[in-house]
DNA sequence: AAATACTGAACAATAAATTGACAAATTACC
DNA sequence: GGTAATTTGTCAATTTATTGTTCAGTATTT
């Protein structure tokens, strides 16, 4: 199958279209195009700009070097190829967190979902999840937004300003943008080693496993989630007839510490792959001392758990 | 399965027809055919245009790539299969070239994602159920394939071909690819009137409510889902808060009969809009006696329920 | 007879292109 | 360290294209 064919090099796309699926302006777009030359797409017969799918997929890596701290003036007329290489330093230099200036704009859009969750606006609030998608890295997106979003909504409910309702609500609503989110980057991804995420009995399903499955899936690991509430014998099973090369287990919930212990003794002796086992989630505190004994990795928090998935993938790479 | 009969190919529909299925004007629709030959129909010896259901799909095709910021001069004389692929990348947000699969019918797919299930391949089972929203239509996709996988998966479950966290991890990606369709249908409908769906304490979230949401959706309601396990004095607040004009409340669980029927009544007194309550779910026989003492609206399955919300559009608008 | 449909023309609203200007932020320079 | 120059996103004004809607006059259906 070609997928490369005819059709992407067709320059096809309105500047609304290509406004929408960058997430640039179209102002945006004819500045970058008036001042360095950036994209310039074919015109139709009466002077309307038309952009071809390489014109999107060139414009959508300016944008993420830019979100990466570089000026537009300096990368505009690199090639694609060139382009390419840099984003893909950019991003993995994970040291240079970047201040954005316009750290205005995500209190902005924080406040917009804060308000569409108290007004129960699916509408509302999935456009501005969107939005921030759009606007934002994938890990800023996490770590500035969607992070602090879930802290505010547990706040405010155990604060009694949310009811349960909205706060079911919101999270049905957060639960769907990032199972979107890690759809599209599942399809984008060719093969990758492959990691199970998952969490025991008595252990139910959680926002925060969510994102991390996203950051796992941004440095490349093909993740296979499994939800909660999975006895240990299952997950081995899983794990050896997929061949995972690492597993992920949360921990949210403070019951059955002792046998949740023993099970995750037990997946590490009957698993083939057996060096890889990381433990997550708020109650993570209480294996310290087991992780010790088997060689488990414990993350405390997303920064964290990103650093140790990206020093695994280098390892079995 | 030949879900494309000779019907689909006579032209038999008045304009007018036409204009309500797909929500396009008459006037709109002489207009693109006389300027740009978007769809040229059949005429009746009197000269009155005979539109063939094939017409009816491109047109809908054509609004959706409107409503995805296309404009109708540049994209009336693209084939069927053209546009197709144009509304697909558009309303995904991505530059990605997407091809209608023509082959493999709707068996295949079945087997395809059976054989994804049992390998655990979240992968392959994501392509294979997109490549079904593809080929199918919406309600297809529901009532031939979605539905008929999820008892399949129930069935070999219960036998014991598959084993739980294969079940577990199949339902999670059904999960998200309904909620992933839900979003889709969602930005693209402007007003409609506000629908609850959600199911009382003690019932769990079930894959068969989402596809309930589809289908309203799909009519035109403008759902707003806050999943299982919600106090009947919650779900009031929500419906008063949000002004719905109807509430589907699903039952899957057979405990606490009596209970619930004591809530669904409490609702249906204090809640504002009074009228429209729609029982669903597999357990919902339960209440049949119940339905008919405070006029709740009984729907056994998808079809049903379709019928029942299209009349319920109807007679709010 | 009333409602619906057809044609062609005209109108009004929307969106895009162009150009120029402005303000905030960053960088260069003394 | 302070000032000037540069960078860059945004906006406004104007012109041109596009497109949904309406109207008038006529024909068909019920």
């Amino acid at each position: 199958m070609d997928l490369k064919g005819d059709l992407s090099k067709k320059p096809r796309h309105l500047i609304q279209v290509v406004g929408r699926r960058t997430g640039i302006s179209s102002d945006v777009i004819r500045a970058w195009e008036r001042r360095y030359g950036a994209v310039v797409s074919q015109r139709t017969d009466t002077n309307r700009r038309l952009y071809t799918d390489d014109d999107i997929e060139k414009l959508t890596l300016l944008k993420r070097a830019i979100n990466a701290g570089r000026r537009i003036g300096d990368i505009a007329n690199l090639s694609y190829d060139d382009l390419f290489e840099l984003v893909m330093g950019d991003e993995s230099n994970t040291a240079r967190s970047y201040t954005r200036p316009s750290t205005g704009t995500v209190m902005e859009l924080f406040d917009e979902a804060s308000n569409a969750i108290y007004e129960m606006d699916s509408n509302r609030l999935d456009i501005t999840l969107s939005n921030a998608v759009a606007i934002l890295s994938t890990s800023d997106f996490l770590l500035e937004f969607l992070k602090p979003l879930h802290t505010h909504i547990n706040d405010e409910c155990s604060r009694g300003t949310l009811r349960f309702v909205q706060e079911r609500f919101a999270k049905i609503c957060l639960r769907s943008c990032l199972s979107n989110l890690s759809v599209q980057f599942r399809t984008s991804k060719d093969e990758g080693p492959k990691l199970i995420v998952g969490s025991m009995t008595s252990e139910q399903e959680n926002l925060d496993t969510l994102m991390h499955i996203i950051v796992a899936q941004n440095i490349g690991w093909d993740v296979t989630y499994v939800g909660g509430n999975i006895p240990h014998d299952e997950l081995i099973h899983i794990a050896n007839k997929i061949s995972a090369r690492a597993m992920v287990l949360a921990f949210n919930n403070s019951r059955d510490i002792s046998r949740k212990a023993h099970e995750i003794k037990v997946i590490k002796n009957e698993s083939e792959q057996r060096d890889n086992i990381v433990l997550i989630g708020s109650e993570v505190h209480n294996f310290r001392q087991l992780a010790d004994d088997v060689k488990a990795i414990i993350s405390n928090d997303l920064s964290s758990f990103r650093l140790t998935m990206e020093r695994l993938y280098g390892l079995i790479r």
